[in-house]
DNA sequence: TGCATATTATTAGTATACTAATTAATTAGA
DNA sequence: TCTAATTAATTAGTATACTAATAATATGCA
């Protein structure tokens, strides 16, 4: 029966819910944030991580723009920001042509402490990835966008 | 060149980030969170209905065993239930057999409760993964699995 | 041109995540 | 039986996420 099939095939659906996700990620963070506190040298964190990863790929931009390429609401930005510019990995300068605006860029030390992290990164990534196919990691990355897609739609 | 092929599918692999995941995880919450907002009656978070979903389901657990079965810590654990006694949704007792341990179990009003928000997961969850099929998500669960459990064996 | 509206960053408050430490209770082993 | 080791929960501290509000600045429109 059609039907039959298809009411089944709805509510396997629903039976997966986030939190298969969700722990995947946070497992992710955790073991990532973990092999960063083995190394001495290294004195952030995965989230301070990830603006300095942006920074370096952009080299200036403002703490809005950060916010979009992060994914982080603006007061965590203007937070991480401030940790960072404490570390003395980042400064932060006005904006000639908006006086509302900070411009945000690695220092000298914040790009040597990037580079010293990335091959760590890529080690960690390694590990997750696994045994796991290029394809097959497509196909979640595909499945993931148009989970956000969806959700992009209601925001 | 076989050696070139494969170097070119490790490159590629290792672009894929945890970012992807983890905005995606963020996207599915923060919606979740603001769909719940939007219902007067409903007065708990993602986090706490969370907790809420496995008391149901289990009748009644240790803090610990909830942490386990929501991937959550242990402080992190007792904050939520200390919010949810408050709120009268929960009730936690001592254990007869063990003076360390708490037994947890919802109430009257937090049964009912979970029963009202829970066609609204249900909703929430039919928009995020609209248009997506059942085998496509079926190999999502499988993907991140491998990678919890590629990670698990590092803690 | 002037003012209403929008924008950028910050502050404050609440919630959650993680580490470290602590206390009381339980378990394991000599 | 006694004690060292382990365990369950809590507290404290730091970091991040989200909402709401605010001040200063920029933009849009009458």
């Amino acid at each position: 029966m059609p039907g039959s099939s298809s009411q089944v095939s709805i509510e396997k659906k629903h039976e997966i819910s986030g939190f298969t996700l969700e722990k995947t990620v946070k497992l992710m963070k955790l073991t990532f944030s973990r092999i960063l506190l083995m190394h001495q040298y290294v004195d952030v964190t995965v989230d301070q991580w990830v603006v300095m990863h942006i920074l370096c790929k952009h080299q200036q931009l403002s703490q809005q723009e950060l916010g979009e390429l992060t994914f982080k609401d603006a007061p965590t930005i203007t937070r991480i920001i401030d940790l960072l510019v404490q570390k003395g990995l980042v400064i932060r300068s006005t904006d000639e042509k908006d006086r509302r605006r900070f411009m945000i860029k690695l220092t000298i030390e914040g790009i040597e402490k990037y580079r010293f992290i990335e091959p760590i990164v890529q080690e960690f990534r390694a590990e997750a990835y696994a045994g796991i196919s290029v394809d097959e990691l497509l196909m979640l990355q595909n499945t993931l966008n148009k989970i956000f897609v969806n959700l992009s739609k209601q925001n």
